[in-house]
RNA sequence: GCUCCUAUGGUCUAGUGGUUAGGACGCGGCCCUUUCAAGGCUAAAACCCGGGUUCGAGUCCCGGUAGGAGCACCA
């Protein structure tokens, strides 16, 4: 049974990154009926936001990625929040202590010079408490110190593991640090926790970002210490900008939850980023959950970095657009309609422009001209596709205002028939007819919808007003 | 600085020794058309560099170069 964890810090909102790693852990615990798991990394005190952890409920409930278990959904491996297991950290740091495996370190902060700064830095930290006699430890736990506790990497050494998108990784011991496992505030670093909680929670499959690989060696020596199996790796490559550089919240860079509020469809998102660093293996792209589900693979994931791209995503959610059932797109679009626009037929008009719609977002702008005919020039009405010149232009849309105001059935059907046949008996072509109709309803020189289309959703009189006004442009 | 990793068009990628190097986004053109979209067709555009191995290398090896990551009482 597979069983993999999506193991977030509690920041306040979902990043991309942190999505993709979600995904994949989803979509590989998922592809092999297994078990997806959250758990909340709040085990530092420093940096925990309150209200994030509703925030990383949120964003994997609009993302559709359902845990198995988690803190509000016990499966028996609980608690799913690190800040309440700190006894079994300590339960097991102390096994460390005993099995000589992890020491006592009692210096404090201000005692270790800044080298990582000068970038003199040395590998492989040895702290000196690393050799206190029990006499020594004793003695500093006398004097009421609080110590923390660290890892006794084993030296000589070199370590290997396979990793599922690196494959095999080696690194000598010499470049590990006796890090850190349980600070002095009783607290365990990530370091630590990680091993002991992904073993204790049966995780399978470790998934994470490419920033661990280096430190999975660490892990390894903790797994051997406790005689533990070491759960399969699957390292992800980071999620860049088209510049190269990463994407930051910092910087302005959208999370998902702000994609989402920038009209990009939730499974857009996620379809798009489950394409940065893998592939089907043909040449499908667009997938719903379900899909990628079934599609996945992780051996199929990608080691270079790939960058972000708003024109793909822009692509990409057109095309889940598009896919909408009419009634889906219609909900969908309701709230991006400008106020006012309840006086249309809105269904008819979500009609109109769901195809033409890659960005809900672009939806004000792209009806606007529905609600307030745009300020236009007499020149709009001259194009020479059409076939449409400024006499033409004025000559039909006299010979319109007549017929349309005779006409009760006013929908498009309707309207196209009758500019058929006027462009038929006054030999016109149909598009000589059409754009200066089109033009004199939408202001504008490219509009959603041709002009009977414009014309049923904006009614009789306000077509007539319009032609009238187009009119007059040409006198 | 040390260590690990990566390298196919601008971007996402397919490719696992023999291909006219395939697809997608974007960009140009054409068709369709009631303007614009959508859809269809089409063009331009890539194997980081240098050595090897091999009959043959984008694919394997080595070395450069470039980029990324790690080296916290952060995760």
């Amino acid at each position: 049974m597979f069983r993999t964890r999506f193991a977030p810090s509690p920041t306040g909102y979902m990043h991309i990154g942190n999505l993709r790693t979600a995904l994949y852990a989803y979509l590989t615990a998922k592809q092999a009926d297994g078990i997806f798991i959250l758990r909340i990394e709040d085990t530092d005190q420093n940096r925990n936001v309150p209200e994030s952890v509703q925030a990383i409920y949120n964003g994997l409930r609009l993302a559709g990625i359902e845990y198995d278990e988690g803190p509000d959904k016990d499966g028996g491996y609980g608690p799913y929040t690190q800040s309440q297991r700190l006894p079994i950290y300590k339960e097991y740091a102390d096994k460390l202590i005993q099995s000589g495996h992890a020491y006592y370190c009692f210096c404090q902060k201000e005692d270790k010079p800044a080298l990582e700064i000068t970038g003199e830095r040395v590998q492989g930290y040895r702290d000196p408490c690393r050799n206190l006699s029990p006499e020594e430890v004793k003695a500093k736990f006398d004097e009421g110190i609080l110590p923390v506790i660290r890892q006794r990497i084993p030296e000589p050494g070199v370590s290997s593991f396979f990793d599922h998108v690196y494959g095999e990784i080696s690194i000598d011991h010499a470049q590990l640090d006796d890090q850190v496992l349980l600070k002095s505030d009783g607290f365990p670093t990530y370091n630590f926790a990680n091993v002991v909680d992904d073993h204790l929670m049966a995780i399978t499959h470790v998934i994470r970002g490419q920033e661990y690989l280096t430190s999975t060696p660490k892990y390894n020596l903790l797994y051997e210490a406790f005689g533990w199996e070491r759960p399969e790796y699957v390292h992800l490559p980071h999620i860049i900008k088209e510049d190269g550089s990463k994407l930051s919240k910092r910087k302005g860079d959208p999370s998902f939850e702000d994609l989402v509020r920038m009209g990009y469809l939730p499974e857009a998102i996620v379809n798009y980023v489950a394409l940065l660093g893998w592939n089907p293996g043909d040449e499908r792209e667009y997938f719903l959950l379900p899909e990628l589900v079934a599609a996945f693979d992780m051996n199929r994931i990608n080691k270079s970095n790939a960058a972000f791209s708003f024109d793909k995503l822009r692509w990409l959610n057109g095309e889940h657009i598009r896919a909408l059932s009419p009634e889906e797109f219609h909900s969908r679009a309701l709230p991006f309609y400008p106020a006012g626009f309840d006086r249309f037929d809105l269904k008819q008009l979500s009609a109109l422009i769901q195809v033409r719609t890659e960005n809900l977002s672009d939806i004000p702008a792209l009806v606007g001209f529905f609600g307030e005919l745009p300020v236009y020039e007499a020149g709009l009405f001259a194009h020479d596709k059409s076939k449409s010149t400024l006499e033409s232009s004025k000559t039909i849309l006299q010979a319109v205002r007549p017929l349309f105001a005779a006409i009760n059935e006013w929908t498009n059907e309707t309207l196209f028939a009758v500019l058929k046949e006027l462009a038929v008996s006054q030999g016109f072509k149909v598009g000589t007819v059409m754009w200066p109709i089109r033009t004199a309803l939408s202001g504008q020189e490219t509009s959603p919808g041709g002009a009977t289309e414009l014309a049923a959703i904006l009614g009789k009189d306000e077509s007539l007003r319009r032609i009238e006004l187009g009119l007059e442009k040409l006198r």
